[in-house]
DNA sequence: GTGCTGACACAGG
DNA sequence: ACCTGTGCCAGCA
């Protein structure tokens, strides 16, 4: 009787979903890093599900490795990352802002 | 069934 | 900082 929400989304896009609202704030994980956690599919994959549900879960906190941000909602997740106070990476060489996977890097385990 | 594309990752230039 | 090529997996014409 868990199944409250999302009733008719692939297993695995839902267990992406899942993944994406467990992410607590001011962390981050890539989507390599959420198809190794789920330990299926590819990072492509995962990223295919959140571009086509991930109007539902918080989409700012899946980046990629590199720590770019989504291309087109850059603006959108920054103002999300400013408000959860992740760690971001040097806003200053007008590049493109990253975010710091140095610290912002979650592997799923309970941290303090 | 084949080929292209994609909210990717990694290595090299 | 940027682009290119290759590998991975899945969806779509």
């Amino acid at each position: 009787m868990e199944n409250q929400e999302l009733p008719e989304l692939p297993e695995y896009a839902e267990r992406v979903l899942q993944v994406a609202e467990e992410i607590p704030p001011g962390r981050v994980m890539t989507y390599g890093d959420v198809a190794e956690w789920l330990g299926e599919g590819g990072p492509r994959q995962v990223g295919r599900v959140m571009a086509l549900y991930g109007g539902s879960v918080p989409w700012w906190r899946v980046v990629r490795a590199d720590g770019a941000l989504l291309p087109g909602h850059e603006h959108r997740a920054l103002g999300h990352y400013r408000a959860e106070g992740t760690p971001l990476r040097d806003p200053k060489a007008g590049g493109a802002i990253k975010v710091d996977m140095r610290q912002a890097r979650w592997d799923g385990t309970a941290e303090a």
